[in-house]
DNA sequence: AAAAAAC
């Protein structure tokens, strides 16, 4: 195995060193793309020479034109512009863990092939099929995707994968820690042998060489950043606070950061899908432009949260770890884990979302003794000791604590108001989010706690959000329970 | 423990 490593200091290279073709180099410079990173200059090379290719590269390294642009000019030989699909088979295919992946490595994808004549589409799931089946059926040479709606596209015979000559596997990883490895393997068996495979991955972990050693042959290693280790330029602050004022810290910790004339923008990380709904709403309260992306929001909401948080239209990005790997929000000044992850891998790609390409970040971490076991796991991992500080002119029983004191209230007031002979308060319909109180929960609705949310109103309708009625009715960080209802409520009659 | 992903 060949492998090529380098530090993070760009080679003296530009982008006309690499022979690509006129039509490619026009849109790159359309885009301003002027030198490569480190990642574009081993890889491209490597790419262009046919040799199959085994990545470590973060988010934000310009992995995607890495592979992208070699990829769009060894196709470019093949195309034409016959408009038929025979004509255009699927001959690059790339895999993305998440809608969002898909979708962004696709629109690179659509920039850098767009003076020629080749074609691509992206497909994944949580929407309508049919105009994935039509873009597949005129025909496409590059095609992203999500490995599920794939193979649902496969079933449906709306795309043969038999003309495949170039396969990437990005975010390898993270296709593995979601279970995808099936879904791969029945992909990957669709494929013809003979072709080149980029495999790229955060860490090079033994699922990951595993994968690597049956679906690669002879790859070249490439690595610009030592895998597990956080990058340099990010200073991570770890500030503890007493259980039941982390939403007062966070507060604290944006307004300031306001207050000091730094970016208003950056991503919030929490643990839950409720959480993550409530914490946005409480920032909201706090007169802070905040937004919750998880995954019980339609995709619909998804993408148009993260539209208008790249226009800066929307702060605070609050967000689950449907965010944490591969969205590609350029230049993020500040991240704050208002939980630690569950996993210490997790917080290396929490934080890689900032610090990048040489530029300065902040990760910053709200930290309760509790989590005591999930920090010294990070530390462990990133083999370096994080201070824990204290948080500077915070004052937990000032404003933001009470409002975060009144939130517990509210919601505790919401489960009295729930009971049948409710002695509850008046309803207080929450501001920010008018889904959650025309959804309010209802005992006798009961059915609805025991089976799935199915959406009937197509896109654009409200969501009745299972876990958000339940965070209203449950307070703070309670998980959805999973005997009926009328137990927890404590033996009230449950209406059938 | 939690989140993500196909219908």
């Amino acid at each position: 195995m060949t492998t090529t490593t380098t530090d993070q200091t760009t080679p003296e290279i530009t982008f006309d060193s690499f022979g690509l073709d006129a039509r490619i180099q026009r849109a790159l410079a359309e885009q301003g793309y002027t030198k490569p990173t480190p990642i574009q200059a081993q890889a491209i090379p490597v790419v262009l020479l046919g040799k199959d290719v085994m990545g470590a590269a973060q988010t934000g390294t310009g992995k995607t034109a890495g592979f992208a642009l070699p990829i769009i000019q060894r196709l470019l030989p093949m195309s034409n512009a016959s408009a038929s699909p025979a004509r255009h088979p699927v001959r690059a295919l790339m895999l993305t863990p998440t809608r969002e992946l898909a979708d962004q490595v696709y629109d690179n994808v659509a920039r850098y092939a767009r003076f020629t004549d080749l074609r691509s589409t992206v497909v994944f799931g949580g929407v309508d099929m049919n105009p994935q089946t039509e873009a597949l059926r005129r025909g496409v040479e590059i095609l992203v995707a999500t490995p599920g709606r794939l193979l649902d596209h496969v079933q449906q015979k709306s795309v043969n994968l038999s003309q495949v000559q170039m396969l990437v596997l990005d975010e390898a990883d993270r296709m593995l820690d979601m279970g995808f490895l099936p879904d791969l393997q029945r992909i990957i068996n669709l494929l013809p042998a003979q072709r080149q495979t980029l495999l790229f991955s955060a860490t090079f972990s033994a699922e990951i060489k595993r994968l690597a050693s049956s679906y690669l042959r002879q790859p070249v290693t490439i690595e610009v950043a030592r895998s597990n280790s956080a990058n340099e330029n990010v200073r991570q602050t770890v500030f503890q606070v007493e259980d039941g004022h982390k939403q007062a810290a966070v507060v604290h910790l944006l307004k300031k950061r306001a207050a000091d004339g730094l970016s208003r923008q950056c991503i919030v990380f929490v643990n839950s899908k409720i959480g993550c709904s409530r914490l946005a709403r409480h920032l909201e309260r706090e007169g802070i432009n905040a937004a919750a992306i998880h995954g019980d929001k339609t995709q619909t909401e998804r993408m148009q949260t993260l539209d208008g948080f790249k226009q800066g239209n929307i702060d605070a990005l609050v967000a689950t770890d449907v965010a944490a790997r591969g969205l590609d929000i350029p230049d993020m000044p500040c991240v704050i884990n208002f939980d630690l992850p569950y996993s210490a891998e997790d917080y290396v790609h929490r934080i890689g979302r900032t610090g990048r390409a040489g530029a300065s970040g902040d990760a910053l971490s709200i930290f309760v003794p509790a989590d005591e076991r999930l920090l010294v796991d990070i530390e462990k991992l990133l083999k370096r000791n994080i201070p824990r500080t204290p948080l500077e002119g915070f004052d937990p029983t000032g404003a933001n604590a009470r409002a975060e004191e009144s939130e517990r209230r509210r919601a505790r007031s919401d489960v009295r108001r729930a009971r049948p002979n409710g002695e509850g308060d008046e309803p207080r319909p929450r501001r920010n989010d008018p889904a959650s109180s025309r959804n309010a929960f209802r005992p006798s609705d009961d059915p609805f706690f025991s089976r799935p949310y199915e959406p009937s109103g197509g896109a654009a309708a409200a969501q009745p959000d299972v876990t958000e009625s339940h965070a209203a009715a449950f307070g703070r960080g309670r998980p959805a329970p999973k005997r009926p209802l009328a137990a927890l409520l404590g033996g009230v009659p449950r209406k059938s």
